[in-house]
Parts: C-alpha cells; sequence; structure tokens
RNA sequence: GGGCGCAUAGCUCAGUUGGUUAGAGCGCUUCUCUUACACAGAAGAGGUCAGGGGUUCGAGUCCCUUUGCGCCCACCA
C-alpha cells in the first residue's frame, strides 16, 4: 500500500489556478438541470443569482470580493444541496465612467472626442471594452466565483440591447415614457443630465449674500438674502409671505432686477418662511427646484441664465459669457458700487454635488426623457408588502417603502455617447416622433426621409433594471427565462437599493408580469477606519488582488464573509486578521495531513466488520469517538440553521471554532493515542475521515479552494485504502458537487458518553493548569492517584479504570504510575491535591510541594465554591425554583449539587 | 427636519425566539521546536456589556430615555 504524502504547507498559489480550471472543465459551474441540456426536468425549482454586474472600469476591490463570496458561497451550497443552481454572470457597460476614461485616453492623444466624432468614439469604446474589458471577469473568477460563465452578458452586447429597446418602447408605446423641458440636474462638468440619486449633498460653508430689491419708481426696497447671487439675473418674481404684515404692502407691486433693470413682479406664496433671512425670497424657476415649483403655482416665466457650460446666457445681459462664478463676483461687485448691497455673512449650507465627479450640480431647465415612475412604483410598493418580495434585513423594507412613495420622475436621457441611444426619430418634414423597435427609415407619420435619431443615450441604471431576465433572454421567452426566472435570491448592498433594486422590481413586475427575484439579501458595506465609505483616497483601502497573493484567497474570502452581517457595516478588515484566517486554511492543511497519514497506517483489518452501513457498531465507539460525532452533529444542524436565516458569519465561526477548539485540540489529540493501540484503530481513522470529510463539505462554500484540494487527497488516500475504502464508496469526483451534510442525531453517541468526555476534559485542564501554576516541566511524567466513588460515577469511574494512555498522554501523567481507588483513608503526604466535580486527584511533587501554599491554595478554592454554593441556593430558593422552565431549573440544581460534592471533597483535604 | 445603525476585553469584533460564571481573533505574560501544524501547542491576565430608568423569577439580549459616533432620506432662500 502506498503511503499518501501531502506536502507540509499548503501551496494556495499554484492550488487555486489548478482547481478553478478544474471546477470550469468540468462543468460543474453549470447548472445541474439545464433547459439547453438532454434530460431537463422542468418540474425541479432551481436556485437562481444573477450577479450585480460590476463596471468594465471597475478595479477588484474588497466590496467586490465581498459580495462574489456572498454569492459564490449562496450557489455552492444550494448546488451541494443538488439543487440545479446557477449564478449569471456579466458586466455592466458603465455609461458615465467609461466614457471618461475613453476620453482621457483621447485627451492624452491630443484629441477628444468632438474631433474624432461619435461613429469613431464609439469605435474606440469598443476597442477598449475589448481591451480592459474583461479584467474584472478575470478577477471575480480568482475569487472562486462559481459563476456559469457560458452564460455570460454584457449590458451593450446584443441580445440586452434588444431588450433595452424593448423594454423603452413598451414604455413609451403604453404613455410612461415622454420627453419635455424640466428642470434636471446638470453636470457641468459631464455635460450630461443626471438622475436625483446621481446628485450627493454635502454640508459645506458658504455666504449668504443680502441686498435690496429697489421697487419700481421708488427709494423702498425688500432686503433679500441668496446663496447664490449670480441666479439674480435669472429672477422673474420676489415672493412673500400672504400674512407678513412687513411687506404686505408689497403685493402685487412690480421689483427691479438688479443691475439688469429688468421687472418683476412681487409675489406672495405660503412657502415663503418668514423666520429665515429676510422673509422675502427671491425666486428663480430656471435654476432651483423650489422656486420652479412656485413659478409653475403662480405661472411666472422662467429663464434660463446658464447654458451647458454653466456661462452665463443672453439673459444675464453685460454679463452674458462669464463663467457662473466669475459671473457672481463681477455682479456682486457691481451691486455694490450701486449701494444694493446690505451685508455678508457666513452660512453653512447643503451643496448639490455630482456623486461622480464631485463638482456642484446646476439645476437648469433642459429637455429630457423621463419615466413618468409611480404607477411603477405602487406594483413594486404592493410586491414587497405582501411578502411576494422578502428583503433582507427586514428593516430595510421601511427605507424601500419610503422611496417609492415619494418617487418623481426618473430622467433617463443621458448627453452621452457610450450607452443604448434612445430609440427615437424626429422627423425634420413633419416635426414629430417615431418610436420603433426597429431602426426607421422613414417618418412613421408623414413617410419623410428626412428622420435623425436622438442623440442622446439611457441611463446606465435602465439597462440594469432589466438585467435579472434580460440576461435570461427576455423579450424573447427562451426556455432559459421560463425555467430560471423568477431568480431567488437578489444579494447586493444597500447603498444601491433604490438605484437598482427598487428599479429592477418595478421593470421586472412591468415587463414580465413577475417578480425578477423572492429574496433580497442586501449586505454591509466595507468602511474605513473612521466609518467612513471606503475609497483609495482615505488610504485604508486594502488591495485585494495583493491579499490574495500573499495569504491566498480562502483566507480573504472566509475573513469578509465572517465579518458580515446583513445589512451592517463592517470596517475594512487588516492585514492580521487575514493572518489570522490564513493560518486557519493552514490548520486545515496540517489536520488533513494528519488524518491522510493515519489513513495510511491502517494497514492491516483488526478482524472486525463494519456495519452493514459500513460504519462501525457503535459500542465500539471510544468517548472521544462518541463526543466529537455529537460535537459535529450539533454543528451540522446549527449550521443549517444559521444558513437558513442568512446567518453565514455566525456559520463561519461556528465551524472555524468547531474545527480548530474541538477536532484539532481534543480530537486529533485522542486521536493519537488511539491510533497507537490496535482495537481502536481503524475506527478511530474512520471517525477522523468521517469528521474531516463532513467539515471540508461545511467548509467548502466558505473556503472553496483549501476544501477541494485536501478532499481529493482524502478520497484519494481512503480509496487506496482497503479497509477503509467504502467510507468513501460514495463519494463524487469533486467536493464541488459532494451532498451537504444532512444530520444523523440518532447515530454513534449517547449524551452519557459524551458529558465523560467533557468530565475528561475538566480534569486534564486541571491538571495542566496546576503542572503550568507549579512549573513542572512538560516532559516529565508524573505518578497520580485518582479517586473516584464508583457509585453514580460509573461511566468516569470506567474510563480512570480502563486505558489510561489518551488521559494520561494529554495531561501528561505516567500512565504505568496511574491508580484508582474509591477511596483514600488518609490524605496523602508531600502530595497536590485537586479537586475535579465529584473526582480526587492527588500528584505526588516532591519538593514541589510547599504544605502552606497548599492550604491556601485549597483555602481559595474551597472559598469559590463556598460562593458559588451560597448563589445557587439563593436562586433555587427564589421565585427562580417555580417560575421558570424545570430544565433550567434542574440544571442550576445539579449544577449546585456538583458544587457541594466539591465542597466537601476539599473540606476533607484541609 | 425625518428615518436607521452602532456603542461588549488594550485593538477589531461575535453573541437572532431573554435562561443565570459574557466569547473569538490580534496584542500581552509564562512555558514548550511533544513524530499534522511554531502559519503551532499548553497555561494565564484582561470586561460594573456607553449612562439612567422600566418590564421579568431572570436583561448584553425586550421597552423608554440620555450621551457619543456613523449612515440614509429631505425643497428653507
Amino acid at each position: 500500500m502506498t503511503e499518501y504524502q501531502l506536502p507540509k504547507a499548503y501551496d494556495f498559489k499554484s492550488t487555486e489556478p489548478r482547481v478553478y480550471e478544474m471546477w470550469e472543465k468540468g462543468g460543474y459551474f453549470r447548472p445541474s438541470n439545464d433547459p439547453l441540456k438532454p434530460g431537463f426536468d422542468p418540474s425541479v425549482r432551481p436556485f437562481v443569482i444573477s450577479i450585480p454586474p460590476p463596471n468594465i472600469t471597475g478595479e477588484l476591490h474588497v466590496g467586490h470580493v465581498l459580495f462574489v463570496s456572498l454569492e459564490d458561497l449562496m450557489v455552492r451550497y444550494h448546488r451541494m444541496k443538488g439543487i440545479p443552481s446557477l449564478w449569471v454572470p456579466g458586466t455592466d457597460h458603465a455609461g458615465i465612467s467609461t466614457q471618461i476614461k475613453v476620453e482621457k485616453m483621447l485627451e492624452a492623444e491630443g484629441t477628444s472626442r468632438e474631433q474624432v466624432g461619435r461613429e469613431e468614439f464609439l469605435k474606440r469604446t469598443w476597442a477598449w471594452k475589448e481591451k480592459y474589458g474583461g479584467i474584472i471577469s478575470t478577477q471575480i473568477r480568482r475569487i472562486g466565483a462559481s459563476c456559469d460563465w457560458e452564460r455570460e452578458r454584457f449590458t451593450l452586447d446584443d441580445g440586452l440591447s434588444r431588450a433595452v429597446r424593448e423594454a423603452f418602447v413598451h414604455l413609451y408605446e403604453k404613455g410612461l415614457i415622454y420627453r419635455g423641458p424640466r428642470l434636471i440636474n446638470w453636470s457641468p462638468a459631464l455635460k450630461t443630465a443626471v438622475s436625483d440619486l446621481e446628485v450627493e449633498y454635502s454640508e459645506e460653508q458658504a455666504t449668504l449674500y443680502y441686498f435690496k430689491y429697489m421697487l419700481k419708481g421708488s427709494d423702498e426696497f425688500i432686503p433679500v438674502a441668496t446663496i447664490r447671487p449670480e441666479t439674480i439675473l435669472g429672477d422673474t418674481a420676489v415672493a412673500i409671505h400672504p400674512e407678513d404684515e412687513r411687506y404686505q404692502k408689497f403685493i402685487g407691486k412690480t421689483a427691479i432686477v438688479p443691475m439688469l433693470g429688468r421687472e418683476i413682479p412681487i409675489i406672495a406664496d405660503d412657502y415663503v418662511s418668514r423666520e429665515f433671512g429676510t422673509g422675502a425670497l427671491k425666486i428663480t424657476p430656471g435654476h432651483d427646484p423650489n422656486d420652479y415649483e412656485i413659478a409653475q403655482r403662480h405661472k411666472l416665466p422662467i429663464l434660463s441664465m446658464l447654458d451647458a457650460n454653466v456661462k452665463v446666457t443672453e439673459v444675464g445681459g453685460p454679463y452674458a459669457g462669464l463663467d457662473r462664478y466669475e459671473c457672481r463676483e463681477k455682479l456682486w461687485a457691481d451691486m455694490k458700487a450701486a449701494a444694493l448691497v446690505i451685508k455678508e455673512e457666513p452660512y453653512l449650507t447643503t451643496i448639490p454635488r455630482s456623486e461622480r465627479g464631485h463638482e456642484i450640480i446646476e439645476p437648469m431647465i433642459s429637455t429630457q426623457w423621463f419615466v413618468k415612475i409611480q404607477p411603477l412604483a405602487e406594483a413594486a410598493i404592493q410586491a414587497v408588502r405582501d411578502g411576494r418580495i422578502r428583503i433582507i434585513p427586514e428593516r430595510f423594507e421601511k427605507v424601500y417603502y419610503n422611496w417609492l412613495e415619494n418617487i418623481k420622475d426618473w430622467c433617463i436621457s443621458r448627453q452621452l455617447w457610450w450607452g443604448h441611444r434612445i430609440p427615437v426619430w424626429y422627423c425634420d418634414d413633419c416635426g414629430r416622433q417615431t418610436c420603433a423597435r426597429t431602426d426607421p427609415l422613414l417618418c412613421a407619420h408623414c413617410g419623410g426621409k428626412n428622420i435623425h435619431q436622438d442623440p442622446d443615450v439611457l441611463d446606465t441604471w435602465f439597462s440594469s433594471g432589466l438585467w435579472p431576465f434580460s440576461t435570461l433572454g427576455w423579450p424573447e421567452g427562451t426556455p432559459d427565462l421560463k425555467y430560471f426566472y423568477p431568480t431567488t435570491i437578489m444579494e447586493t448592498g444597500y447603498d444601491i437599493l433604490f438605484f437598482w433594486v427598487a428599479r429592477m422590481i418595478m421593470m421586472g413586475l412591468e415587463f414580465t408580469g413577475d417578480i425578477p427575484f423572492r429574496v433580497v439579501y442586501l449586505h454591509g458595506l466595507i468602511r474605513g477606519d473612521e466609518g467612513r465609505k471606503m475609497s483609495k483616497s482615505y488610504g485604508t483601502a486594502i488591495d485585494p488582488l495583493t491579499i490574495m497573493d500573499e495569504l491566498g484567497t480562502d483566507a480573504l474570502r472566509f475573513t469578509l464573509l465572517v465579518g458580515s452581517t446583513p445589512g451592517n457595516d463592517q470596517t475594512t478588515p487588516g492585514y492580521k486578521k487575514i493572518e489570522a484566517n490564513r493560518n486557519f486554511v493552514n490548520k486545515i492543511w496540517n489536520v488533513g495531513r494528519f488524518v491522510v497519514s493515519a489513513i495510511g497506517s491502517v494497514t492491516t483489518d483488526d478482524g472486525r466488520r463494519m456495519t452493514g452501513d459500513r460504519r462501525r457498531t457503535t459500542d465500539e465507539w471510544t468517548l472521544a469517538d462518541s463526543w466529537i460525532w455529537a460535537r459535529l452533529q450539533q454543528l451540522v444542524r446549527d449550521v443549517e440553521r444559521l444558513f437558513q436565516t442568512y446567518q453565514y458569519g455566525e456559520a463561519g465561526r461556528q465551524i472555524y471554532d468547531f474545527f480548530w477548539s474541538d477536532f484539532a485540540d481534543w480530537y486529533v489529540e485522542a486521536a493519537k493515542l488511539q491510533l497507537q493501540k490496535e482495537e481502536t484503530k481503524t475506527q478511530t481513522a474512520s471517525t477522523l475521515v468521517r469528521v474531516l470529510d463532513i467539515s471540508l463539505r461545511l467548509l467548502h462554500p466558505f473556503i472553496p479552494f483549501v476544501t477541494e484540494e485536501l478532499w481529493s487527497h482524502l478520497r484519494n488516500a481512503v480509496g487506496q485504502n482497503s479497509i477503509l475504502s467504502s467510507l468513501g464508496a460514495e463519494w463524487p469526483e469533486a467536493l464541488i458537487i459532494a451532498p451537504w451534510p444532512e444530520p444523523r442525531p440518532e447515530e454513534g453517541w449517547e449524551a452519557e458518553k459524551v458529558t465523560t468526555f467533557q468530565q475528561m476534559q475538566e480534569i486534564v485542564r486541571a491538571i495542566r493548569n496546576l503542572r503550568a501554576e507549579k512549573n513542572v516541566k512538560p516532559d516529565r511524567r508524573i505518578p497520580a492517584t485518582f479517586v473516584l466513588a464508583r457509585e453514580g460515577n460509573q461511566a468516569l469511574h470506567d474510563v480512570l479504570a480502563g486505558d489510561r494512555k489518551v488521559i494520561a498522554s494529554l495531561a501528561g501523567l505516567d500512565d504505568a504510575k496511574i491508580t484508582l481507588v474509591d477511596s483514600l483513608p488518609s490524605k496523602p503526604e508531600g502530595h497536590v491535591t485537586l479537586v475535579v466535580g465529584s473526582v480526587e486527584i492527588h500528584l505526588p511533587l516532591s519538593g514541589l510541594v510547599d504544605a502552606e501554599a497548599e492550604k491556601a491554595r485549597l483555602g481559595k478554592e474551597l472559598a469559590e465554591t463556598e460562593a458559588q454554593i451560597a448563589r445557587l441556593e439563593k436562586l433555587l430558593a427564589s421565585d427562580f425554583a417555580n417560575k421558570a422552565p424545570a430544565p433550567v431549573v434542574q440544571k442550576e440544581r445539579e449544577r449546585l449539587a456538583m458544587f457541594r460534592e466539591t465542597m466537601e471533597k476539599l473540606k476533607s483535604q484541609l
């Protein structure tokens, strides 16, 4: 029989790519029940996730690693459960950020997008996409993502473009898309409109400017305050509160716009606050959302005093052509000279800034395309309200409702070139619009040939909103769409609940008539040290690629998964933390090495038969076997419960604790001794194999690489061993498709054996503790006398009377010199005495025993025990005894009895 | 202005139907290269679970409140 050998340290560097290739080539990422393959069974319900498509411009950051790990965990878990599982991968064309990249590239070449023209620009952008657009996908593979790459999609590929076109035309024909001049958020840097969601508000120090609005033909004036004096040029009214006695007399009169001399009315509106500023408000409907609404109410004219380049238009008269801030300065200076200025004061206010370029957003009137969103929003609210869609954690439902209930029409047109072009053509002859599924050659209304397409493209989120079904073939009724839709879980960060999740729900319901997914799982964000959003500029970002190079993918995955609680943020893990999990990975590897060598040591059949179920009958199990098996069964149940409630982090921690603290620290140590004895050898090796096998299965969704690699070694080693090979008889060829562990509570252990092992652990700990305290050299084997009444302690008594090799080895005792007696007439001289529950342990530590110190130590222990007894007596005498559930009370009673026994023993030693 | 989250050991954090001596990793102290692992093993120190009040036989856990930090939403110039 060949001895199976494993390298001393786990080499993740060579393993990871090899294992990933094995998975992918093996076809394991494809759903086990596939409508495109023979033998398809439509009645089996699949598990489906569509990946939140990363931007093609994206560079891998920890956020990616977190979401990919979470989704991979979910998919691997369901796959192992035997459920046909599909994870659809893909990327997003990322209109704005891709366009910026290519523009920068052109700029470096000394040209610009305007110079090369639209067609050439798009050609260049596609070329850029071909070259760099796949990088993020490659990086995602590296994390171990078990996506079905044969179904990979791109938001701008043909199929998805068709979906976008269909969606637009559908809404257009239904009257839910309209075009018109509205006040929108203008991004001066990008020179495009952006949606409300793409505007961020930041609190900043600004100046509040007070000035005089002179009344026509009078020396009287109304004092007005503004933060943006340049917008005076676009004023079309001055508003005051209708009941403000200070200004009442001015209502209906005319005011004169400073420096321009334009005449505007003085109006009354409830919106104006009497307390704030001067109590009078200048109205600039062309550049302020509130003013715009007031203007609507009062039918005021709307002036655009800034153009697309945020330069003053002809409305600004002498200021035309100036930049908005140059104008502010110059106008204010001129007003000062004209004695129209009252004062300036510092003022803290919220400034709208672009989410992307961070420049100040300019509200402007512009002709754009909008989606009339309210009808869609109502359906989306209903879907969550009636439970068809569940949001995890639940508290985000409130946030979701709140947003949808107050939603405003969605501006979907962008003045960019990279994206889905708006499928509307304007006729130069009749002036009407043609919106069509296929590019028209003639005007649908007059048949004229002089038509031209709208130059704008759609908001990237418009195509993302279709993602769960467009990736499955919609609008075609493909087999994929029929089988895999609706998808199961939408896993993403809560920061895009509005941007993306809500829109997918709205669009899914509208276009497919069904929900796009059943569950929304929102993970927390990874933040920098001070709780801020993570960003490289704060210097808190770790580079996942470097980390994976240095510590391995599994270590990083495990760290992030274990640190993740639904909806709660986590701080960027430090190097140390990932290192600790690298150590865990190494631990697993080394336990694997031990188990593999243990298998190799089973070379002769001990003559005992396995049961029909290929397992030893349980009466041959040692205490340790029963104990570890019981712990493992508990773990399997707990992990299942935690997975069902999406508590993946807690599940990971529990497996970690079991594997390290129970399996490695105790069972493996006990196994070393058990393997030396013929009677227990085969049984021990078999337990090692079974516990490792199940542990690896439980760990696989968290750390797929080591587990897969180690499992294949385990499988080989078991397979090559004629005595143990039946253990692996039903194992598949790879861990990735090995069945998920089911609890088997009925087999292999009795509660008594488990508690007895735990008593043994306590004894071992007590002795180790004493050795450390007394500075007993680790290699010094010491004799021991155990005193334990047989009556009432049969199980423990049997252990101490039987084979003592395990306990001797673990506690550093001399197993040839261990004696067990039912009672001892008197305390032996020169011994140190320990009392553990009902066991008395006497250790002859000549030369180390100081009678006085011993007395003090025992006295202290007695005092502690008595304190516990007092506490429990008080507790059991209280209402607790008759109000708490019986098992809880019983537990405390037993504890009290144990302490009393210990107290007696201690007293007799003093 | 509304809504939400967080506050537990020196540091980073677990602790989800309330069960009675609160856990981990890192760091720290002492010992050990014991034939899976020094990326390790053994032992140990370290917490009035932010403050206050309440419900309960019992509260880190549920309710109210105060304070501090953070996030989201919102049209006060």
